[in-house]
DNA sequence: TGCTAGCACTCTCCGGTCGAGAGTGCTAAA
DNA sequence: TTTAGCACTCTCGACCGGAGAGTGCTAGCA
């Protein structure tokens, strides 16, 4: 009880805990003196640390596992923010795109730390539709649509000239012969091909080849949250951050960790896989429809941060862009 | 002259420059004594200031308009640099939305500063194709691309169920018959309409109105540069620069002086609209197409910051997003 | 008349000092 | 087993004083 009371005061307040406090904020039965003997026997276990001879106690990256697994009680959003987040959802018929940023601000704001949503990336994705626009005589857009519901869109250079009315009757030839075709099976079907059937073919391979690999965009938000507590307040931390969410470093560091499994996963300073991370707390979760799409969501902050709520709003929008995927992919 | 030095030497250093470390740091022929009566001069016709008795001069925003108005000299990006950025921008073949991202990302890269792309708003978006895609019985993707180019899907609910089988020719139809129409038009077709063709028309039509009003997003990029300005090291002058950039506040107050007029635009200081960018140096243009599409960038930073750089800097990449904008309009 | 050297003055910055406050461990008593 | 008391330690903010930098002013010089 000592030990969740520590973590949560702490982490309410960012200040080393000491025995006074603690009884004063907390209406424990006991006086001070025995919450120090308690406390002393708690470091020696490695669940709270000291930072200066005086000073108070702070948890240890063990401490704040203990909480999390034995002290932290169930963990659900409550009911009406699970409303409220749901609602924002289904006010909005939005393009996917957009669905991932609202998933970032939404998260961020119910974890109250740094939020980090990837669009999900497709197993293994198998063409349901494909259009092909007209831009300029030898300059075009291939749309393709994933089974899974996706669009996606690149620029094609023709190797001749082709106008709409060239390019629409290919378009629906190539839609119903490559229905439900992966990459690979594309790509066999283009070095069949010649002239402009070949170029859209190569440029529809290519495509379905790059939203497999890591091309997926990482929308972040909440910075602000972040950046008030303490422990980011100066340039340095602040910079350090950035730069993590900026580059991929945090995704790469992260996804070979995820595929150990589904559900909710929490890393505490030096649990975390990288060394970058040895500061922060992570919560992440894998979102999609039984391993045919999965994208990856999740809060990063300071070790010292609300893992309760942290965990609970990463695990209700996983299931929420989970549900979501499975609609899509109809 | 020594206006010039003064700003440069600002703008480099951060710190309030006084007469000695001018004369020692410039190959000047006179003494301190003679810059002092020049400064006391120039502080007289407000273009520096003096924060405390002793500890140097800082420039005033008038005095950097002077500078940028008056001593910048010519400001082109060195062309080595110009075509790193070219080179960049070849290189991918890629999906309207990541060049916004890209130019956000180079353009913070070449100012030094945070920079702000957002996505071309055509001024009359006009269809160019439709294409409906069935995800589920009644949920299905109505996907448009305009005569600029620019690819939109939005998701729609049909009145009754509907497969690819039957969406198929009534996009056909469709897309020949609305070809070259506004939002107004398609919305004038809609109403003398029924069921599926409805459905989709509405869809379409506010699609467009979307597209024209201010739902494009906008990008922003290199934070990172900014906060590590002593300016921005402190966490409040973080959180109010990265709530400037979140909220649509920027491009709200920034919008109206735009349409004043084509090129590049610097607002110093006191100059800005709005009162939260009192304390920051903006600069930015319109890019796209003579009036038909478009959109806006820039950079924005301390008051302190190489105006020049920056001038350069988003006067290139807005010819360059044009140059892209006339490709893709055809 | 314009530039320069010198000088007294002011203000910031930095390091050291000091007391208040908070927290600890230990011991003895209930 | 818990509590009260006590001596000790460490941080933090306030205060102070000297070094450094910059200024305005004045007098001298070409």
């Amino acid at each position: 009880m000592i030990l969740q009371l520590v973590v949560r005061e702490y982490v309410a307040t960012g200040r080393p805990v000491g025995s006074k406090t603690l009884v004063e904020n907390a209406r424990l039965g006991v006086s001070s003196a025995t919450i120090r003997n308690e406390m002393a026997a708690l470091e020696e276990l490695g669940f709270l640390e000291h930072l200066h001879t005086s000073g108070g106690r702070i948890p240890t990256d063990q401490g704040y596992r203990y909480f999390v697994a034995h002290l932290m009680g169930d963990c659900e959003l409550p009911s009406s923010e699970q409303l409220t987040i749901l609602h924002q959802f289904r006010q909005v018929e939005l393009q996917l795109e957009q669905w991932i940023e609202l998933a970032a601000a939404t998260l961020a704001q119910a974890a109250g730390n740094v939020s980090l949503v990837s669009a999900p990336i497709p197993q293994s994705p198998r063409l349901r539709h494909i259009e092909l626009v007209s831009l300029q005589p030898r300059l075009g857009l291939v749309i393709l649509v994933t089974t899974d519901g996706a669009v996606h869109q690149v620029m094609a250079h023709w190797p001749e000239d082709a106008d709409q009315e060239t390019l629409s009757p290919l378009a629906h030839t190539l839609a119903s012969s490559l229905r439900g075709f992966t990459a690979d099976e594309v790509s066999a079907r283009a070095s069949g091909a010649s002239g402009l059937a070949r170029a859209a073919l190569d440029q529809i391979a290519t495509a379905l080849r790059g939203m497999m690999t890591s091309g997926a965009p990482v929308r972040h938000s909440g910075l602000e949250h972040v950046l008030s507590q303490p422990e980011f307040s100066d340039a340095a931390g602040a910079q350090e951050l950035l730069a993590l969410l900026g580059g991929g470093t945090f995704l790469r560091a992260m996804l070979p960790r995820l595929e150990e499994g589904p559900g909710v996963q929490v890393f505490i300073g030096h649990e975390n896989p990288a060394d970058e991370l040895r500061r922060l707390g992570v919560v992440v979760s894998t979102y999609g429809v039984d391993g045919e799409v999965v994208g990856v969501l999740g809060v990063v902050g300071p070790t010292r941060m609300a893992y309760d709520r942290s965990i609970s709003s990463v695990r209700y929008m996983a299931r929420l862009m989970s549900d979501l995927m499975a609609e899509l992919r109809g």
